[in-house]
RNA sequence: GCCGAGAUGGCGGAAUCGGUAGACGCAGCGGACUCAAAAUCCGCCGGUGGAAACAUCGUGGGGGUUCGAUUCCCCCUCUCGGCACCA
């Protein structure tokens, strides 16, 4: 054994070694438990950053504690290869994206191989090629058959300098970000996935996935959005030509306080009223500025303008105005909603802009449960109102915005008032009513409506995976048939930045038709690259299958799902909602046979994303330039934060952005490779490990990371220290000395710990810290007996084992030296000894009003009475006591003792 | 705007089911070793008052429940993630 831990040295024979004896390698063996241990697959931008090190750094961990707990593991990995960034570097440099994709590919593989990760190399898929992107290609086609995919008109961010689509990323401010072009909103045919079709499931199974965060699931619910509500008309006519206009609402309570209604720009109605009122038109083309991404839509001005046109109330027989609003989305709903300003935000603040009636018909009355379960549904009536007296009719008088928020609270519920027959009805007994009359005149019924929309899966782009469909003039649009299938992208093109290049490729789009023969057109564009990220985990467990999607060994390692998936929080609801869309969608086309597999993921961990401060300069056209924070100094105020920064290589100042999540685009990443270089792969992994939680968002900063690699070299000297010693004496049969006797205690607790930190808890940097205790606790031994030297080695043995999942390199080394002619690798993890944590007294902390004023030492299993006896004779209690008896006695057994005198 | 999460010493964080706030580490300060430095080892390390014992305040802000709240409830502020074409 070398005196000096030598990072570089250790860590190349680890893996030679693990490479030589396939320690990584997972093979199919129906005689053991399978591990599944799945990390999100990266994005292969270039190099990997700190995010990358901690999502699989916490991978390998659970990956290497399962295979000593006896599993048999698969640890994967991938490249999510197709994107935007491949085409933006292809116009920055000149360089096919196909090319710089692929030496990305190769850069981060190294990177990630000298990180030690026990990664089954031979399972690696990269998802841009053609072997990969076929059976994506093949399952379109059955879904496409089956009416899952479908053609329809969406709304996408058009470029009108550059001619281009632009990525909802790629708008800023309302423009595009090369051309600095007003963005407009454009209507093309795209193809879309029938997600909404499985929204019952979807949001159904969420209650099966008790893996998963609470917070993942909530978020998921919440993004279906599933409503009880009503959709009913408003009937019209226009040019003697009868019509209706369809809305939905949740609150049909209150119906009768409708002043208006409000459509979308889009909508047949706002289109007749433009055709016939110049101001209109103006205002429908106002409303075709700017992006399409429902973040800016909800937070821009709300505006309006009435179209004229007039509805009837379906229940009151008023007329009822139609104006068109700029918040309104054709693509939710109907694209029209009812307005009731007295008793919805939104439209309230509507109202008082443009001066509309404001009708109050819902009074404070008894707090009526919204929604499920309140114990109202079906009511008939009876129970509703404000008869219980719990509360008193006050109107609305005061229409101001304070008073009225004041009032309202927060989407208050109450007793229906003004509403003729409808008075007193509670919410549910009024919904239920106004349901029936609706129904009665044809013109509505209860609806389920969900937030969730079909997933469009179009993209007008060359870097994806192209759509297998084949346009011809004669026999209409058709699936590419499967002996011509893959239709393969082909990789040496020039990217201008205008358009698909595949649209400017004859050979590429010029092909026949498969039914008549005559000249087709093929589809020029690509599919989400999201559609490749929703079923890469199944490739995974038979890459190697050139004549089907996914084989019999799917279900050996999918079983009851993949047994862990772990990733970033920021694919909470896309990318997790469409890998179990797709995993549903294959199973219902029979692709997992007999073993049916309805959620993909068993157990998820959500990874707090790592985060760092951008920096950025505006160029002469105001476009962002970002700098990377390693060349950028950065001036902090008392609380820490970037207030001013200056480049580094010319020493001018440059803007200072918010904190975020590294990414390519910010060019905020920091690159692990100089801190590996420096310390070694262990230290970078003890390191991240150490630093937070994982679920916690993590602001980069290396500030500690010698601290890491100072625990290596010590754990190092100790274990050389001890060896150096010469051979240990099997354990001695006499009892030990208290000192031993605690320091054997704390190895096992600590054993305990650190599996149940590893498995149940997933937060490993307690897991550290307890390891580090239990170093310390062992630094303050002095004994130099035999004995001692027994416990020693049973305590340095255990440590390599417990910290092997996170710095493996160090501890295949360490165990190497401690057990001669043993390997680490096929070592279970230990098992904490019964007998070393026996304790005879405790220790129980002494309160008094509940702050603390000493501590009690008893025997275990101490009976109250004899607790309580003892608390009071201690001398803090008499003190504080002063002769009165006190109030209360509260013993918390094992804990403490609180005395309230 | 909507949905989800977070805020604890100078810093990263700990406190797992309502029971000793600040484990473990970083930085800092003091000391040992050294010709010296590095490395290493030992000690101190939330604020205020106090020589000390100890007292008192303290987990983003305000209120509440409880013998006891970082933890539960209500309101607010700020930060982060997502919002369907970044991945």
């Amino acid at each position: 054994m070398q005196e000096k831990y030598q990072p570089a040295d250790v860590e190349i024979a680890a893996q030679d070694f693990w490479n030589q004896s396939g320690a990584a390698r997972a093979i199919e063996d129906i005689n053991r438990p399978k591990y599944y241990c799945l990390s999100m697959f990266p994005y292969p931008s270039g190099k990997l950053h700190m995010g990358h090190v901690r999502n699989y750094t916490i991978g390998d961990v659970l990956a290497r504690f399962h295979r000593m707990l006896g599993d048999n593991v698969m640890q994967p990995m991938g490249w999510d290869a197709f994107g935007m960034p491949a085409e933006n570097a292809a116009i920055q440099n000149n360089v096919p994206p196909a090319q710089w994709t692929y030496a990305n590919i190769d850069y981060m593989k190294t990177q990630l191989k000298r990180l030690g990760f026990a990664i089954d190399w031979e399972r690696e898929i990269a998802t841009c090629q053609p072997e990969y992107y076929r059976w994506e290609q093949w399952l379109f086609t059955r879904l496409y058959e089956k009416g899952l995919i479908y053609q329809r008109l969406g709304t996408v961010n058009w470029d009108p300098v550059e001619h281009t689509v632009l990525a909802n990323e790629q708008v800023i401010d309302g423009r595009g970000w090369r051309s600095g072009a007003l963005i407009e909103k454009r209507e093309i045919p795209m193809y879309y996935m029938k997600i909404t079709a499985y929204a019952e499931e979807l949001l159904a199974d969420l209650d099966q996935l008790d893996g998963w965060p609470e917070q993942v699931r909530l978020m998921q619910k919440n993004w279906i959005g599933k409503s009880t509500g009503v959709r009913f008309a408003f009937p019209y006519e226009l040019d003697g030509q009868p019509g209706q206009l369809w809305v939905f609402t949740t609150r049909a309570d209150t119906i009768m306080g409708v002043t208006f209604c409000a459509v979308a720009a889009e909508h047949p109605l706002a289109s007749y009223a433009a055709a016939r009122d110049p101001r209109v038109a103006a205002f429908v083309e106002e409303c075709k500025q700017g992006g399409v991404a429902e973040a800016d839509l909800a937070t821009m001005e709300k505006k309006g303008v009435p179209t004229g046109i007039f509805v009837t109330h379906p229940l009151s027989g008023e007329p009822i105005e139609v104006w068109i609003g700029n918040y309104v989305l054709m693509g939710y709903g109907d694209g029209a909603v009812m307005a009731v300003p007295a008793h919805d935000e939104r439209d309230f603040a509507f109202a008082k802009k443009y001066g509309l009636p404001i009708r109050q018909v819902i009074a404070k009355g008894r707090e009526d449960g919204f929604g499920d379960g309140s114990g109202y549904g079906g009511g008939t009536g009876s129970g509703s109102g404000a008869e219980d007296g719990s509360g008193s009719d006050v109107a609305i008088t005061d229409f101001s915005l304070s008073a009225w928020q004041e009032w309202y609270g927060n989407k208050y519920i109450g007793v229906c008032v003004n509403s003729g027959k409808y008075d007193g009805l509670g919410y549910h007994a009024a919904v239920d009513a106004v349901a029936v009359d609706l129904a009665a005149k044809g013109l509505g019924e209860k609806k389920v409506q969900f937030r969730l929309r079909d997933w469009g899966i179009s993209r007008q782009r060359y870097w994806g995976c192209p759509i297998p469909i084949i346009h011809c003039a004669a026999c209409g649009d058709l699936p590419v048939p499967d002996q011509d299938l893959p239709v393969v992208l082909p990789e040496n093109v020039t990217i201008s930045g205008a358009g698909s290049p595949l649209a400017k490729m004859p050979e590429f789009y010029e092909t026949t038709c498969p039914k008549c023969g005559g000249k087709a057109k093929r589809e020029t564009d690509t599919m989400d690259t999201f559609v490749e990220s929703s079923w890469y985990f199944l490739r995974y467990c038979c890459p190697d299958n050139d004549h089907a999607m996914v084989d019999e060994r799917v279900s050996y390692w999918c079983a009851g799902g993949i047994d862990q998936y772990i990733g970033g929080i920021e694919h909470a609801i896309l990318h997790l909602l469409y890998s179990r869309f797709w995993t549903k969608l294959m199973r219902d086309l029979g692709l997992f046979g007999e073993h049916r597999l309805d959620e993909p993921f068993a157990h998820l961990l959500t990874q707090g994303m790592v985060v760092a401060p951008t920096f950025y300069r505006e160029d002469s056209h105001g476009k962002k330039q970002w700098l990377n924070p390693a060349e950028v100094d950065a001036v902090h105020d008392e609380r820490g934060r970037a207030v001013g920064a200056s480049l580094r290589a010319d020493g001018l100042p440059v803007i200072v952005g918010g904190i975020e999540k590294m990414s390519k685009s910010k060019n905020n990443g920091v690159d692990p490779q100089a801190l590996i270089e420096q310390f070694g792969a262990d230290t970078a992994r003890l390191f991240i490990m150490f630093a937070s939680p994982p679920d916690q968002s993590l602001e980069w900063s290396d500030a500690g990371v010698e601290g890491a690699f100072r625990f290596l070299k010590r754990l190092w000297r100790i274990v050389y220290e001890h060896v150096s010693a010469g051979p240990v004496a099997p354990t001695p049969a006499a009892p030990l000395s208290t000192g031993l006797q605690g320091l054997r205690r704390q190895l096992h607790q600590t054993i305990g710990k650190v599996a149940d930190d590893y498995g149940r808890r997933k937060q490993f940097n307690t897991a550290i810290a307890a390891v580090m205790e239990l170093l310390n606790a062992y630094g303050r031994i002095t004994d130099d007996s035999a004995a001692a030297r027994a416990v020693r080695q049973e305590t340095l043995e255990a440590v390599t084992l417990m910290l092997n999942p996170i710095v493996p390199h160090i501890c295949e080394a360490l165990y190497a030296a401690l057990r001669p002619g043993h390997t680490l690798s096929g070592q279970a993890f230990p098992k904490p000894d019964a007998n070393a944590l026996v304790q005879n007294e405790i220790e129980l902390v002494l309160q008094i009003n509940g702050k603390l004023r000493g501590s009690l030492r008893v025997p275990v299993g101490a009976d109250r009475a004899s607790i309580e006896s003892a608390a009071l004779a201690s001398g803090a209690a008499q003190k504080h006591l002063a002769g009165t008896a006190p109030k209360k006695l509260v013993v918390v057994p094992g804990r403490l003792v609180n005395i309230v005198a």
